[in-house]
DNA sequence: AAATCATATCGTAATATTGCAATATAAACA
DNA sequence: TGTTTATATTGCAATATTACGATATGATTT
């Protein structure tokens, strides 16, 4: 108990899973919108932005760079982390499928 | 320790992360996919298709409707659950300021 | 080479999630 | 009213996540 069933769902809704998880907590939401904004930073930079000790936020970054939501690169002694597309294309994909649903169907419901 | 520091971030990134991470399971994935497919149903139908037990698929069913992303009206005895738009469409303005992201900067990144 | 700067990793405590058996609730039907 | 049908809730075990201090790694600077 208490594990994912992972092997039953098909490789597009793991995926997909772990990418909305990867989004699933304010921290990463609030990373993200920093990026965003700035265009690519350092962990520093979300260090003194956000309310979390260095290694906490680290650990946020590799969860989005597993996810394939943001990008790493190394600059000097730093890393310059940036919006990856390859992540939030899947995600999008998603999303037109769900607005298709409510397009055509107009969502009819008991 | 362990606890997210909601009280720090926006309500809006906390709503976001909330949508974000009822949708950051597999069986969660599988069953607003299932609903989409045939547009609305009940809990006893999901219990069938997944390989998961009753109380479990309530329990998810529950997460989602709280984060927003599901509906359920009673009828009969049974509860036929369909997708709600309001979820969604909150999703769906985050994702359009990253394609804004995309289209406007190109990602200009290190 | 030593100090500094930037980030990652390790270890661990607190907390949250996942899944299910057992049970409760509540409507439909005989 | 008793039984069936459909779902929710409770309680609990297994597992996962969150957060951080301590420490390691690795590049830059003095």
């Amino acid at each position: 108990m208490g594990a994912t069933k992972t092997d039953f769902y098909s490789e597009n809704q793991n995926e997909l899973a772990i990418l909305t998880k990867a989004l699933g907590h304010p921290a990463r939401i609030a990373i993200i919108e920093y990026i965003l904004k700035v265009n690519s930073c350092i962990c520093g930079d979300i260090v003194n932005e956000l309310p979390l000790a260095q290694p906490t936020v680290s650990q946020h970054l590799k969860e989005l760079k597993n996810a394939g939501l943001i990008r790493g690169s190394v600059e000097g002694n730093a890393i310059c982390y940036c919006i990856s597309e390859t992540g939030f294309e899947k995600i999008k994909k998603f999303f037109q499928i769900i607005n298709t649903h409510f397009d055509k169907k107009k969502n009819e419901c008991c």
